[in-house]
DNA sequence: TTGTATGCGTTATCAG
DNA sequence: CTGATAACGCATACAA
């Protein structure tokens, strides 16, 4: 690899008018610039972003941790992220945690110690403890779609308990009164958040909360099945379901109809996030749609701004959810 | 943030000494190795992995270029890449080209000041001389998914031929003889190949290559609905269409039937890739299964493993591709 | 306008 | 076993 020293000897100067020429200084003449340049461009020479990050104190990497980047809704929100980045001369950084705690933790070490500019945060869990130490590291984060436990962390989040109003409602209004809702984890704030709301929502109505229509489980499509399957089964079956997701939703769309259960003929479905597959024809899954990739452009913006100013990150952004009514939700009819 | 310095000064002993310690080395006291990892927690002292890797010469990350990681493909390939990576301690920079030849350019430039160990390049056009440029440059990469010029480049890839030919041959033995393909970007290796198995397979049948029964176009849903549109339109309409990904049949599936031609009934689809969301009962698209995952974890491994040895890829593997029939395809009935 | 010297935080070499 | 010292490649304050 060329550095700049030899760059500076082929052009007979000193490695620092090659830095200066390359970093486009007015205090370096035309005439030399042109020549440092030229023999650069010769020379193959490419700017060692290590070693530069070690002498600015900026590494140009934002790190972000999502449990799980092929759920539809983690990759939108990754393409929001990359975007600003990229724009920005920025890296990033991309962590699989599967929601799992230790591996939350250990990423985050990992990245620090990778002296990552900034980090944003889709994975964290309620207690996550990590996030009180960046925030008394005063090491710039956001969190995306998840809040903790932390006070004052910046975050991109939509109202989770708007949103589940708007999904039970939404069941409520067409005639359902046997409302189940297959949840997240229970470590997860908009998981808890929706199943608070959907509670919340039941009692104002009147609806009698029955505790085998209500669970806690994976943001997963087979944990949907799993569940689904269950529910299904059940005496008295739900003639509504509200999963905390549509990857949840999808799962539970596959094993209802085998038990016999059209959707929504004899079941309704509503899901949350409206990944893109939710939309297809076959699919039409009613939805609370969130703006995935505009979170994460929110979130890489926000963060990049504050890391550029020096200063941490202060946006506390909750956008709105929005019901998206297709055709797995129908009136009730007994 | 606290130094080796610092945690030396502490403990009373020297930075190389700290240094030896943190690294374990056999030629340090224990008891004094004891008291410097005490120091070093309690001072909660991160190494500075920047200015180690200015000094190894390593940076203990790999570059991951794909198209678009919100296509399900290439979230599972990084996926099966992030696992390997993280594994082995190594961080994946995950930068989205949208398939331009301009952005993969300078993505690569990018991850290369970065002075990342390695690449992952699942974006590469047919006549992308940068990877020649990694060649010759002794750089570690490794392809997945699709092939350049380079005549010795290290890949991970499906026989795209073999996989074409399933899918038309799967059409054919059902009887369709109006066969359409709807082809991805014409300077994508894998898609020039699905055309030509495609053009292939139907001389043998003695089937005729109407030449608006076919085209090259986005690998997105969008564009499958163009094109879809357009082929369905005509006055002689196709009785199947062989999609070259997933993402462009589900657009296929969507204008379909708006335009009154059910699938399978009136068109069978075949799609490419398997992606999850092919499995779905409401979807069931016959298809070509890639191991995405599993690819990206192969072409991780050969990848870390070439670095770690110090030597180059060498890895060139051609997985089979897979027929899997559901019921987006059906007999031919006239 | 250019060059010299110094430091960023590590690791590695070489003495002790 | 431990400690100076140099070096990695670059940016910058200070001199000239």
């Amino acid at each position: 690899m060329t550095t700049l020293k030899d760059v500076a000897k082929a052009v007979g100067v000193s490695p620092s008018t090659v830095s200066r020429a390359l970093a486009d200084s007015p205090l370096v003449n035309r005439e030399t610039k042109a020549r440092i340049l030229r023999a650069a461009m010769e020379l193959g020479y490419e700017r060692n972003e290590v070693a530069r990050a070690l002498v600015m104190g900026i590494s140009g990497a934002v790190g972000l941790i999502v449990p799980d980047i092929t759920n539809p809704f983690f990759s939108d929100v990754a393409r929001g992220v990359s975007e600003i980045a990229d724009r920005a001369g920025y890296g990033v950084i991309l962590c699989n945690t599967d929601g799992r705690p230790d591996r939350e933790l250990s990423y985050i070490r990992l990245l620090r110690r990778k002296r990552v500019d900034g980090l944003i945060v889709c994975s964290a869990t309620l207690r996550a403890s990590y996030v009180s130490d960046l925030a008394a590291a005063a090491f710039p984060y956001v969190l995306v779609s998840r809040l903790s436990l932390e006070p004052d962390a910046p975050y991109v989040i939509t109202d989770d308990r708007a949103g589940a109003r708007l999904a039970v409602e939404h069941l409520i209004d067409l005639g359902h009164r046997r409302i189940a809702f297959i949840g997240g984890p229970e470590n997860v704030q908009s998981s808890r958040d929706r199943m608070a709301s959907y509670l919340e929502v039941l009692a104002e109505h009147g609806l009698p909360d029955v505790s085998a229509w209500r669970c806690h489980t994976d943001f997963t499509q087979g944990a949907g099945r799993e569940a689904g399957r269950r529910m299904l089964s059940l005496d008295e079956v739900p003639s509504a379901i509200f999963a905390a997701n549509d990857v949840i939703a999808l799962g539970v769309l596959e094993v209802a109809e085998g038990l016999g259960l059209p959707v929504p003929g004899s079941l309704s479905l509503i899901g949350y996030d409206d990944i893109r597959y939710a939309a297809l024809p076959r699919i039409q899954l009613t939805t609370i749609a969130q703006p995935a990739v505009e979170m994460g452009q929110i979130a890489a913006d926000g963060l990049l701004a504050a890391v550029k100013a020096g200063i941490a990150p202060t946006l506390q952004r909750v956008l709105a959810p929005r019901l998206v009514v297709r055709s797995s939700t129908a009136p009730h009819s007994e």
